[in-house]
DNA sequence: ATTGACCTTATAGTAGCTTTATAGTTTAAA
DNA sequence: TTTAAACTATAAAGCTACTATAAGGTCAAT
């Protein structure tokens, strides 16, 4: 399998999986003799993998620990946990920032209708004076 | 008063004012015969807009959008009103993409106790197999 | 023989800074 | 007065996770 059928078959572009596998992230492939890389089942396999946890938020460096993790297959799994438990965190702390963010630019919308000039624009006027109650 | 002075003034770095004044957010200060840069109150208050900008969420192009209004401060502000509708409907939907994402992940989580080895691991094996129902 | 689709590498661009390198200036202590 | 710390300057690279561009080699079909 070429790089081409592997980036449709996965739904990705050639040139990211290059950089997969030179970020370490995809075991660099057979070549054929004019050079062309040649892809197995596993090179699609990890490469799905990659796109999941992609697709969960995770890093490409949490990703690799993941990877590190799967290598190993015999060490408790404590740590897999602890990395998603670690990153349910952040992204619950991330909605928390954004939820206050969102009350945050309500508020200074509502300081304003249209009918003005900018000279006298309620959110212009809202943020160059700071009233943004934390 | 100099660019570090400034910058505790504001609670930022040095380099970071240089930066906003590269990019054209900051007009570039007189200089002293030494080459240091002198600012004025009013860099102060350029950059403290700035500043609640970044943290409402504003890209540099959306606070450069919002710089050239203020240059023009007898247009109607209907425009600063739309930039920041649409700043707070991109955050809404930022807010419900990770909603979304964090249900995914506290699901996967919950496939996988502490005690197990990496290959009987759940939240791998969710992962891997791809049981991840959008 | 040439077109078109595919493959190769290397390099630059994206956002918003931060870091590093290298060097000149000012200020305070020894 | 010397010297060292703290400040300033510029330029360039690094960060994340790709995406895009350039310049070229390979292959099948026409």
């Amino acid at each position: 399998m070429r790089i081409g059928q592997l980036a449709q078959l996965v739904g990705v572009e050639t040139q990211t999986i290059r950089f997969y596998e030179q970020q370490g992230l995809l075991p660099p492939p057979d070549r054929q003799d004019n050079g062309y890389r040649v892809y197995t089942e596993k090179h699609g396999e990890g490469l799905a993998f990659i796109r999941r946890c992609r697709i969960l938020g995770l890093s490409l460096a949490e990703i690799h620990e993941l990877q590190s993790y799967q290598d190993d297959p015999h060490q408790p799994c404590t740590a897999v946990n602890a990395l998603l438990d670690d990153h349910i965190s952040h992204v619950r702390s991330q909605i928390t920032a954004l939820q206050a963010l969102e009350k945050q630019l309500v508020s200074l919308r509502a300081s304003c209708n249209d009918d003005r000039e900018v000279e006298a624009c309620g959110v212009l006027a809202g943020i160059s004076e700071g009233n943004m109650h934390q």
